[in-house]
DNA sequence: ACGTGTGTTATAATGTAGTAGAACACTATG
DNA sequence: CATAGTGTTCTACTACATTATAACACACGT
């Protein structure tokens, strides 16, 4: 499930390109899926359809995804993580909130102990 | 240690504040402690002025900092996180690496774990 | 050949983060 | 009272994400 935050101080064209990728490698998107029609997406997502072509073409450029004119867009190439890394980030997720961590906050612990990269 | 990356789509009066935060809950600034002048912070982080500025009245706004005209910023609260939660967030990481996600993807996966808040 | 569904491109307008520079105001010290 | 160190406010400017709107181009079934 795609959604954007308008609140979000995170581009919407990121949101969307990010949402995507996670669709993919949670495994509910998968090699060769067609997406939804880039109109069709800008009204669900409530945004211009400019802003989801721009976070579509990201993931062509990043090889993510295919595009083909006239026809739509596909995945390309699908990896799928282990449910159990999953299971573990949920874990760790409901910690953090019993220790009063916010959901930007969190994020900002899993930069600073990602080092690297 | 504070760092703003230019190129993240986070904007860098929100990292300020977020990294500033992260300081505190890993125990590296505790209750009463000054922050450096806001024209040092500036310069160190490659910033204006009033980036900084806004960045510290947003903490200030969310209780997380005392400031005084004249005097400077300080920290009003601290609670220090576990350090067992960080150890745990630091094999997640790694494994999530060792997956291929990558640190924004990482973060998007977080969020769709987080749920509710 | 046409129509419908699809992606593509272009342009102008708006809103907001960030910069730059300057002036102002409070605190402490001598 | 003067000075240095601090935070505060203001205005103008720039860069960029996003919107709005329209026209264009390709694919496919009839």
């Amino acid at each position: 499930m795609i959604v954007v935050d308008r609140r979000s101080v995170i581009p919407v064209q990121k949101q969307i390109a990010l949402q995507v990728k996670k669709e993919i490698i949670l495994g509910r998107l998968r090699e060769g899926d067609k997406l939804p029609p880039v109109r069709e997406l800008a009204q669900r997502l409530g945004v211009n359809v400019n802003t989801v072509l721009r976070a579509l073409d990201d993931l062509v450029h990043e090889g993510v995804l295919d595009v083909q004119h006239g026809k739509g867009y596909f995945v390309s190439k699908s990896e799928i993580l282990p449910k159990e890394l999953i299971e573990e980030l949920e874990g760790i997720a409901e910690k953090l909130k019993s220790s009063g961590v916010d959901r930007s906050l969190a994020m900002v612990l899993l930069m600073e102990v990602w080092k690297g990269e």
